[in-house]
RNA sequence: CGGGAUGUAGCGCAGCCUGGUUAGCGCGCUUCGUUCGGGACGAAGAGGUCGCUAGUUCGAAUCUAGUCAUCCCGACCA
């Protein structure tokens, strides 16, 4: 293992030479990955660790994605019909305890509220007092809550279906946390829909899932599988449960957004009823799907390299950043005022996203003017993810150019542009690079997944080489699988590996030629790859965060 | 909750074993100068009651006990 002592080292030697052939982030992703992570996103300055146990503070490096993630979503979720309101951040336990597996699932990470006043102790400090009757829960999610107000709503058919979405934080006491990937509170969005009819309700949770799967491919440039949970991986008191699973660069899996299917459960639960046309009373159906700030943890592992975080020019807070190199006596004004004038030009562009018949937004222009060295301003910019990072000096003025560096190229190469070719190109250069990305993904995901007929091969498949020190090794693997729990427990105990999901049989997935051909082998392999028994399908297994 | 480790300046660390006057180093920060289109260099500064509490001692960052916190590996999870 790495000592910290190495990496210091190496960090030292990275700085006191030239900087050509090192990288910005110590350790690699290669070196230490998880390590990585947690540098990306100090010197990209996304989230800081605060005084609360596992609570991140977000900077607004990483809010402003944050807040892009919201708009583009919030618009989605409009457009399928889906109306925001706020339910409270206290659930009565007693709401908590209405649904039984829900419970379960639940109990061991909930944050409870005790008690409603502070008192002077003898020691001088604080100490709670005025005990609740009944204890609040603060939030792990909201189905209970919003499920006891739906029951108020619903009266009549005619008020379904009812398509209710929130944008709230939430609070799940975890054992371990990582910024991002595992916060004790996080922010999310959590839809909660009920529906007159079951196919309806089901129609809705694979819609939404689609919402999602659209948004993180076209403006995250993550290409996802999905597909549905298997039963023990299931949302506690779903029917079905259907999932994200993008693979991050060291080759796992991350759950990156779900969609729930949850029957009549959680509607006889909270007595979810209507009287129908013909009637009678009967039990709504109910759906429940969110995406949370964990989003960030995979756009960080599906896109930042060895330099720093890479941001997707569609979800990018800054698309442009503008530096004047002002040092040489005499250049200054006229190099300020190109650099506003570019400035303005460019903020009076739109950035037109593909696909999309009105412009997006305005692109998003900062002028750097902070009195630091050129390269130390730039490298600021690489680690942050900045998609284009314009560098002006006097040779630029008088040239009437621009000389840029784009976050999807090496940081040596920058070209030179005329001004007026850069300003009509930019939101094409965006969409070029923001298809880079996704492509450059899309081809990771696809080169270590693989197809198996052998379960010898798919131990070897994830097994590490070296066991004290284990390299990045396995990847997606697809196989028969006849759905034992059993199965899943020995392999999770074996290797670690869980099943993601049992994915779509999708023309749209990057592994849809994958599966056609597991499909299309031999009958007497289409069986379960561990028991020989029938396979009830093909399967996605892998190490997962 | 089980196993392991660590708390010394904003960050990263040394010093502790073998107690001894103003506790060091690197980065960062401030000022000045020379520099500047790939992470500069020099000089001068600012910044710490060594996690907390008690004990041993003439004397504790250093020894002892307790306590709190954090991190890593498990189990649990979006």
């Amino acid at each position: 293992m790495n000592s910290k002592k190495d990496i210091q080292t190496a960090n030292v030697s990275s700085s006191a030479t030239t900087a050509a052939s090192t990288t910005a982030i110590s350790p690699s992703r290669q070196e230490n990955y998880p390590e990585w992570y947690q540098e990306v996103i100090k010197a990209a300055d996304l989230a800081e660790q605060s005084p609360a146990r596992g609570c991140m503070v977000i900077k607004p490096w990483g809010y402003g994605i944050w807040e892009n993630i919201q708009h583009v979503l919030n618009q989605r979720f409009k457009e399928t019909g889906h109306q925001n309101a706020y339910f409270p951040l206290f659930i009565p336990k007693s709401f908590l305890e209405k649904e039984a597996e829900h419970v379960e699932g639940f109990a061991k990470e909930c944050a409870v509220v005790t008690h409603h006043r502070l008192e002077k102790g003898e020691d001088g400090g604080l100490v709670p007092a005025g005990p609740l009757s009944e204890p609040y829960i603060v939030r792990p999610t909201s189905e209970t809550i919003i499920g006891a107000m739906f029951a108020k709503w619903v009266r009549s058919h005619r008020d379904l279906p009812l398509l209710i979405n929130q944008w709230a934080n939430v609070v799940r006491w975890e054992m371990r946390t990582r910024l991002f990937l595992r916060t004790t509170e996080f922010l999310w969005q959590e839809g909660h829909t009920a529906h007159a009819s079951e196919a309806e309700a089901r129609e809705e949770t694979l819609k939404m899932l689609d919402v999602y799967t659209d948004f993180c491919e076209q403006y995250l440039a993550i290409p996802i599988v999905r597909g549905e949970k298997s039963e023990g991986e299931r949302f506690p008191g779903a029917v079905n449960t259907y999932s994200l699973e993008p693979m991050m660069q060291d080759r796992k899996a991350l759950q990156a957004g779900t969609s729930h299917f949850l029957g009549q459960n959680f509607a006889r639960a909270s007595d979810i009823k209507y009287l129908d046309q013909d009637g009678s009373e009967k039990f709504a159906w109910t759906t429940s799907w969110g995406v949370s700030t964990r989003l960030i943890g995979a756009l960080i592992m599906t896109h930042a390299d060895d330099n720093g975080m890479v941001v997707p020019p569609r979800v990018a807070p800054t698309h442009i950043v503008i530096m004047p190199m002002t040092h040489k006596p005499g250049t200054e004004a006229k190099v300020m005022e190109y650099c506003h004038s570019l400035q303005k030009d460019l903020q009076a562009c739109k950035y037109n996203i593909e696909g999309q018949t009105q412009a997006q937004s305005q692109l998003q222009v900062h002028l750097d003017t902070r009195d630091l060295r050129g390269g130390e301003k730039m490298w600021s910019w690489i680690k942050k993810g900045v998609p284009i990072c314009i560098e002006i000096g006097p040779r630029d003025v008088d040239a009437g150019a621009v000389y840029f560096y784009r976050r999807d190229q090496q940081p040596g190469k920058k070209t030179s542009m005329p001004r007026m070719e850069f300003i009509n190109n930019a939101s094409a250069i965006l969409e070029e690079m923001q298809h880079n990305f996704f492509e450059n993904a899309r081809k990771f995901l696809c080169a270590n997944t693989h197809t198996f007929t052998n379960k010898d091969e798919f131990y070897t498949f994830f097994t590490p080489k070296n066991a004290s020190q284990t390299e990045i090794h396995g990847g997606f693997a697809l196989a028969h699988f006849c759905g034992d729990p059993t199965v899943e427990e020995k392999l999770k105990q074996d290797l670690n590996v869980t099943v993601r999901c049992i994915p779509f049989n999708d023309a749209r997935s990057p592994i849809a030629d994958l599966m056609r051909n597991l499909r299309n082998v031999d009958s007497c392999l289409n069986n379960c790859l561990f028991t020989g028994k029938a396979s009830k399908g093909i399967a996605l297994f892998a190490k997962a965060y």
